[in-house]
DNA sequence: ACCTGAACACCGTTCAAGT
DNA sequence: ACCTGAACACCGTTCAAGT
């Protein structure tokens, strides 16, 4: 079982799932594959790299929906996706946002939504999308970080159902935000 | 010069500015009071907790507009007041972002605009600032990371005017939103 | 009460040397 | 080409011992 790129990034998944992220070390993937550590530099140029691989795994499990469905709806489904994707694994957002921030992440994962924004004639589709991103990020970090502080004891009140309420009224916000800015420009002519 | 927790909090800040998140280590800390590292676990439980100090030291200069402004007008203008602190001092978008969804920052930032989303006979006061949070703190670690990488010449070209323009547009999106719900709702009835 | 010295158990990364 | 062994320059935190 000769050493790969695609053994260390399925190494560095197992590691985050059974550990997490602040235990996520290079020494420890080494360790899971029976190699010393600078092993990995010869399949990996440097941890981020790797952190870059493991948030594109993460992004790779979200479904954009389908092309023909209404904006809103379709936003909406596309934010809901992407929560999901990232709660599937523990500490995912973190990793994906600090990623994504480092601009090491090859595929944009707001490209699809740009696309039919773009299309349907919403304006600044790339800064409404990143408005809709960073909310997701920073909610799911946050439900994230508290889940895990509950699980450890540290009991911060946890409550799970209210959190998933709060992110679909954050979706809703920045949704409707949408909407109705092109309708007020459409108003303006 | 004794030791004591505001010295130990200034000397993160003077680091931080001069260094960035990732040099500010305890030891370094240390150093700059010319003290071993062990004796700050006098003064500061563990480094998690002093980052959230350095947050609160932050978010302390974050100014709440005025009580009598209109609410889109109040909600813009905090936003942007949030941003410009967090500009003000290098990584502290990321720091404060951490330290907030550690739950370790005593201050909630978000109160003064609750409370007047509240009086204001808003719906999910809570849920809108936390949307409204989410965003401009994804938004300014993305636009610090973005310019420091430039900064290192790894010239991901950078533009502030058009990163600020994004923003604002994000904050019109989330602040047109509330105030379409509230529309909706009140139609409701 | 407050700090030192030294240790414990780690890090990411590099690189000569081996195969 | 690919990996080992060992090093370099660090970490956060603890704690006996000193003052």
């Amino acid at each position: 079982m000769a050493l790969s790129r695609q053994a260390i990034v399925d190494a560095g998944l197992g590691i985050l799932d059974a550990y997490g992220l602040g235990d996520l070390s290079m020494r420890r993937v080494a360790d899971v594959l029976g190699v010393q550590a600078g092993a990995l530099y010869y399949h990996v140029p440097n941890k981020q790299s790797l952190l870059a691989a493991l948030s594109e795994e993460v992004l790779g499990t979200v479904l954009d929906p389908l092309d023909d469905t209404d904006p809103s709806t379709w936003l909406t489904g596309w934010a809901m996706s992407l929560r999901r994707s990232l709660l599937a694994r523990r500490d995912a957002a973190e990793l994906v946002a600090s990623s994504l921030a480092l601009g090491l992440v090859g595929p944009d994962p707001t490209e699809a939504g740009r696309a039919l924004l773009e299309r349907e004639g919403f304006h600044k589709p790339e800064a409404t999308m990143a408005t809709l991103l960073h909310f997701v990020l920073g909610h799911v970090v946050e439900e994230q970080t508290r889940a895990q502080m509950h699980a450890l004891g540290v009991v911060a009140e946890f409550d799970v159902a209210a959190s998933g309420a709060r992110f679909e009224w954050g979706v809703r916000l920045i949704v409707a935000g949408a909407g109705r800015l092109i309708h007020d420009e459409a108003q303006r002519r």
